[in-house]
DNA sequence: CTGAAAGCGCTTACAG
DNA sequence: CTGAAAGCGCTTACAG
């Protein structure tokens, strides 16, 4: 019944020629007759031959170099894509696959482009096989993408895109999808109508404004009786949250739901929400998720919260580096979406760490 | 920079014996002088060695036959499941994994006594290295999980679990978690009062009877004002689910939410609530997801339905075998929860063949 | 254009 | 208890 797997040697008794030859065939080398090719890759086919990829890599050796460039702030948030990527690390390391680490302060453009020159520079470091990054701009760091594409190093964006860039794809949340989510549930806790404020980090900021268009876009389209005021820019500062939610709070009496498109500013509204009395309380729906927000969710002070699941974007990132780094791997999307998740009470309290201690990849919800 | 890995060949000479020795020492395999043991283990240590499993892999030819054993029906999740199975089983046929499927037409039992007779018994089958299966009763196959465990073969449950089994752990969705967030949805939805209805498929199937208590007692704490009724049983059968939703909501004029706790039962009630006036609609909020839910959710009729994922109970069900085969793979935990996901309006038309295609293992949101 | 040989890092009989 | 040799399935110079 388990028949043994067809190899090189059997291609090579059936067709005549030496493993060397069907080597050549199979792998498209060259220096071979167009004739013998064809004849032995039928006979490959005939046979059913499937290669193996464990004894190629150890036969050929390789390394693959990956770089991976991306902020190191919030911690709460980068550690766990860098862990990610290590889970990746360690499954494919037989394989060649060695990751190195250049994180900014923050999504600082300036320090991107140093550390991108510097790992461009053949005189500096050896050229990385790929390059991963989270780019810090959405479209300053495409020259220097172009660059390490045109020197034959592809470069995967993730977390964060650079659309127009040649990077060979995007692994990542889709913002979209994402805002339009929180509209439905936004919209549902407010009842369906009365008054909502949208308040962003920074406009100008890609998934940020991705979030705030599906958003909108959900809210004007299944809620009409809903009105929308905003966004409001608290340049990813909590306490400029803090103070324009506690101005906004005062303001508008009737105000019924407050949507923050990322988990600085969610952190800061919730706690100038929690200053008022919870009968009044606006329904408050934003991202990403932390201890501090896991407390607020059980607290009801926030509603819900769409995580990014950052633990799935680096070891996918790292994993699809390599797919196209050993098997050419092309997707017929430029962007692959991640899973994100919608966190509520009743799931605020599981631990998060399971993931990685089970290799899942993943938590639960 | 890159230093060559420390090989077998290394610590031999360093320690002055032969690598045949040498991996009598790392792999325990005994007729081994202990000193020359510990000198080689300390050796090893000191020079930092990792084994290479790619090459134990080639040099050893192992074979892993896994047999899966899990219900047919309803092929939309349980042919995802099996695609998540073959997923991985490509990305490890190479360290020697294959499968092999034994569904069952439903959640039969007798006939998945009678598969477990035929791949345990020593004269039909070989023996397999493990087995991965969605016990179609809680208890009731408790006897021949033992039996396999006493013949040394690992079993695994994946999407159903039989707790007080011999099986290593579960993978799977959490099913408390997963009630007590649909309470969340459905409370909020409501607007925190009124009358909700819940219905079953069997009061006695464990994940279904998790979902309710995980519903109920996240109601009964967090809304005081929403009274509960049921559960009704509708015997997973759409159409007697569909004549009960019929009759609750003609009954119960003022009936606010309905709590399905799955798929089959989802779409009868649904059809139900479709042919009243959508203006007096109750929010439903089920379990499970396809084409046809989604229609129902972009048409508002259902609000909120929460996906298993069954790609990734498949996936991680086959990669957490191996891990257990060749590393004694051993979870803190009993139960090793897959993520679920929660569907709206906003991302119910993601196309979610995505995954499998991608190879993500899981899709968006 | 083709072949013979050595080698990747391990494991597995077999001999002593 | 230990070692020498062959082998897993492929690739890589090298020779011709």
């Amino acid at each position: 019944m388990s028949r043994r797997r067809v190899t090189t040697k059997d291609i090579a008794e059936a067709s005549g020629f030496s493993r060397g030859t069907v080597d050549r065939a199979l792998n498209n080398r060259g220096q071979i007759k167009e004739e013998t090719r064809k004849l032995i890759l039928n006979k490959a086919q005939e046979l059913g031959y499937e290669p193996n990829r464990l004894a190629r890599t150890l036969a050929s050796q390789p390394h693959f170099e990956i770089v991976a460039v991306f902020p190191s702030e919030p911690p709460s948030f980068f550690d766990e894509i860098q862990e990610g990527m290590k889970v990746a690390e360690e499954e494919y390391k037989d394989f060649g696959v060695r990751l190195s680490y250049y994180r900014t302060i923050t999504h600082d453009v300036p320090k991107q482009v140093e550390y991108l020159h510097r790992i461009l520079d053949p005189m500096v470091e050896d050229q990385p096989s790929g390059i991963l990054m989270a780019p810090a701009h959405s479209f300053l760091l495409d020259p220097l993408i172009a660059r390490a594409a045109a020197e034959g190093i592809p470069v995967i964006t993730f977390n964060t895109d650079a659309p127009m860039s040649k990077r060979l794809f995007y692994v990542g949340q889709n913002s979209v999808v994402a805002g339009r989510v929180a509209a439905d549930l936004l919209g549902r806790f407010v009842g369906g109508s009365g008054q909502i404020v949208m308040l962003t980090g920074f406009s100008e900021v890609l998934p940020l404004r991705e979030r705030l268009d599906g958003f909108r876009n959900q809210i004007k389209e299944y809620f009409p009786a809903i009105s929308l005021m905003g966004p409001y820019e608290y340049l990813d500062n909590e306490s400029i949250a803090y103070k324009m939610a506690k101005k906004l709070i005062h303001d508008i009496p009737e105000l019924k739901g407050m949507y923050i498109t990322s988990g600085i500013g969610l952190k800061g509204v919730a706690k100038a929400a929690k200053e008022t009395d919870h009968r009044h309380r606006a329904k408050i729906v934003g991202f990403d998720l932390d201890d501090e927000v896991r407390q607020m969710l059980k607290d009801d002070v926030v509603q819900a919260t769409i995580c990014q699941e950052p633990f799935d974007q680096g070891y996918f990132a790292v994993k699809l580096m390599f797919r196209y780094l050993t098997e050419g791997f092309a997707p017929d999307s430029q962007e692959l979406y991640t899973q994100s998740s919608i966190i509520l009470r009743g799931n605020a309290t599981e631990s998060m760490g399971e993931r990685s201690r089970h290799h899942l990849g993943r938590a639960i919800f």
